[in-house]
DNA sequence: CACTAGTCGTCAT
DNA sequence: CGACTAGTG
């Protein structure tokens, strides 16, 4: 199905391209799309059940054309229907039974004409389809062949997201939903022309918010409303009007946002149902079962949290199944590598089976020997905090989290360590100010200012975070990009992994309720002499690069002027030294050192705090508690929660102001009720590969 | 103007 | 499954 109407929407995020482009990368291709086509031209073998030659050769022209160019080929097949299509695949199975007898008797009739368009629509991938191209098409070197478990768009994403595949041979809108970053769309196999998708335009195919602070979220949001594969979507609503909600509506809450503002805005009667709906659509992105090439096993396509965030549970959760059973389940490792390969049944002997992963060649993605030492990178990557439930001192432990609105996240408790001089401390700061570098300062990577609670000391008034962060691209010696703001996190709440309590307590109390992310500028802005915007993050780690989208002529309507002054106007309290923050292209205004008492405000924690994978450091920055509760409780009735949403900011200045918040005041605002109860960060450095893990 | 629901065509000559 | 279109609010 995929997101009707969605790519007209999008034409903005298409340019015409060749094939030629793509010479020497490594192709997935999405088959069941060049299968359907081909079926025109041999719907009645199809349908009756039979093998035919047509779709043989048919798909050949486009793996050649690939070939030609020297493409390593990847044909992704669908496996097993995701539990919650079972029900619409039961329906479309009888319509086309029922197709074919009409088909058939027509042709009793004489008639061939109507027969034949009857027979069209009694085609499918059969099994017998799969198993004959699959027979044909994995004698061909350079050409893969991989059965996902279930979805091949989540697949082929997945194949996208750890550089297995450069770009994939599509015509199905929902491998965009899925994150992908480079898509082939209407491929011509004899010319080689195509329509190429990136997803570094997307954001030009909006306006407004919507594009001045792109989010790869709400765009899957905006998606699911207007109706996707797994949600039926909003009556009345689409892809304009669902822009026009977004640009209004950046909360983080889906709940609030579906019951509440959507109601609001359209008054569509939201049900529970509808929200079940919209969140089990939303997840099933997220977290859909794929065969991961590198690590040779099922795994869903972004980590998946091992219960359901709170504020979700109560929709999603069924007592007789298991966690994100919606999404698939993953198998045992060793039936995945055999149906992987294209083996169907795995109940026989193993070595019955037609393909094995040892013979394949050494240039397959399946071969034991050619991902050796690969490991998937991390999805996203947060934090810093310790608390006194670390474990032994130098480990290390991470838990998998989501936020409120379900992009994982990973946070990384680190055991109390010693001390680092004060000195010291502000050498990292000053010298991390004045220049960012893709790499991490040897000073920034030791913990700072740790004190336990073991050591009966009082907990540390600062905490050490991140502003800003430098993006490097994925397998890609480019220059860095420009510093990202890294606030997509702002005003989620957490549940962990563990059985960590009282981190996951204070988890949640950072990540405050609040309504939409501060519209704030990086700390250090890159001194080049390029004009360029800084990119945002996507907490799916996806990375837009909005440059030039400001010189686009395109519709810059009422939704721009509000979305700013309406922030800070609904600020608890405002400051003076948060002026900077509002201009995104003010890289030219501020190089200049400016020395101390920058004062930042922000609205959670999370803000600070959030860090992608491969991406190097940024600039410490402390950050003060506020002694004032400036507690506003008009906002979000929400159920079954138990502490109540802290709204108020976080300051956040640099080290050389200190003073200002006592150990009491911290104490008391991170304190979950524990008392002793030792609270520190550090700065950290993730590295690209997965030792964390 | 925006959205919806329905129909048509996908091949290859 | 997308493209296209006629019809509706």
């Amino acid at each position: 199905m995929g997101i009707k109407t969605l790519l007209p929407s999008l034409k903005r995020a298409f340019s015409p391209g060749s094939i030629e482009a793509f010479a020497n990368k490594t192709i997935g291709v999405d088959i069941s799309c060049i299968l359907h086509r081909a079926f025109s031209g041999c719907a009645q073998e199809v349908a009756r059940n039979e093998t035919s030659d047509f779709y043989i050769t048919f798909v050949r022209r486009y793996i050649d054309l690939l070939l030609r160019y020297n493409c390593h080929v990847i044909l992704v097949y669908d496996g097993q229907p995701l539990p919650s299509k079972r029900g619409t695949n039961a329906s479309r199975t009888s319509r086309r039974e029922s197709n074919l007898q009409k088909a058939e008797a027509l042709v009793l009739q004489g008639n061939s004409n109507e027969a034949y368009k009857y027979f069209q629509s009694a085609t499918s991938i059969t099994s017998v389809v799969v198993e004959h191209t699959i027979a044909e098409f994995s004698k061909i070197p350079n050409v893969d062949i991989l059965v996902a478990p279930y979805e091949a768009d989540a697949q082929l994403a997945y194949l996208m997201k750890h550089n297995i595949a450069d770009a994939v041979v599509t015509d199905d809108s929902d491998l965009i939903l899925f994150g992908c970053s480079t898509l082939i769309y209407k491929l011509n196999w004899n010319t080689g022309s195509c329509e190429v998708y990136e997803l570094s335009k997307l954001p030009l195919c909006f306006s407004g918010y919507m594009r001045r602070k792109f989010s790869f979220d709400t765009f899957r949001y905006l998606c699911i409303i207007m109706g996707c594969d797994y949600f039926p979507g909003i009556s009345k609503v689409g892809f304009k009007k669902g822009v026009e909600f977004f640009d209004c509506n950046r909360g983080t809450n889906l709940v609030k946002m579906l019951k509440q503002d959507l109601n609001a805005k359209f008054s569509a009667g939201i049900t529970d149902e509808d929200v079940q709906g919209f969140l089990t659509a939303n997840f099933t992105f997220l977290y859909q079962v794929v065969y991961c090439p590198l690590s040779k096993k099922e795994v869903a396509f972004t980590e998946r949290p091992d219960e359901y965030p709170l504020t979700y549970a109560p929709y999603l959760k069924r007592s007789n199944l298991p966690v994100w059973h919606f999404a698939g389940s993953i198998s045992p490792e060793e039936d995945s590598c055999r149906k992987v390969l294209g083996n169907r049944d795995t109940t026989v002997d193993p070595k019955l089976d037609k393909y094995k992963r040892e013979l394949l060649p050494k240039w397959s993605v399946h071969h034991p020997e050619k991902f050796a030492g690969r490991a998937p990178t991390a999805d996203a990557d947060v934090v810093f905090l310790s608390s006194q439930a670390s474990p032994a001192a130098g480990a290390k432990r991470t838990h998998s989290a989501t936020t409120n609105t379900g992009e994982p996240v990973r946070v990384l408790f680190t055991p109390p360590q010693a001390k680092v001089p004060r000195t010291q401390q502000t050498t990292a700061f000053t010298t991390q100010a004045s220049t960012i570098q893709p790499r991490v300062d040897k000073t920034q990577s030791q913990p700072v200012s740790l004190r336990s609670p073991a050591t009966n000391k009082k907990p540390p008034a600062s905490i050490w975070g991140r502003l800003s962060a430098q993006v490097v691209k994925k397998n890609s010696q480019e220059s860095p990009q420009p510093p990202v703001r890294l606030n997509t996190f702002a005003g989620n709440s957490v549940s962990l992994a563990s059985q960590d309590s009282i981190t996951e307590k204070l988890v949640n109390k950072l990540l405050i309720q609040h309504k939409e992310p501060i519209d704030e500028r990086p700390e250090d802005t890159e001194n080049t002499s390029k004009p360029e915007k800084p990119s945002e993050i996507v907490p799916e780690t996806q990375v837009m690069s909005v440059d030039k989208i400001a010189d686009e002529p395109a519709l810059l309507k009422s939704s721009d002027v509000k979305a700013t002054p309406d922030k800070e106007a609904a600020g608890v309290d405002e400051n003076a030294a948060d002026k900077s923050t509002t201009t995104p292209d003010s890289s030219t205004a501020t190089p200049k050192r400016r020395s101390r008492h920058q004062v930042r405000r922000f609205d959670s924690f999370a803000q600070l705090e959030i860090l992608h994978r491969q991406m190097p450091l940024i600039s410490p920055v402390r950050v003060e508690i506020p002694r004032s509760r400036g507690s506003s409780s008009q906002s979000s009735p929400k159920p079954g929660t138990s502490s109540t949403p802290i709204k108020r900011r976080l300051t956040v200045s640099p080290l050389e102001t200190s003073s200002r918040n006592s150990p009491e005041a911290v104490k008391k605002f991170f304190s979950p009720g524990t008392e002793g109860f030792g609270l520190t960060s550090k700065v950290y450095q993730l590295n690209a590969t997965n030792k964390l893990l």
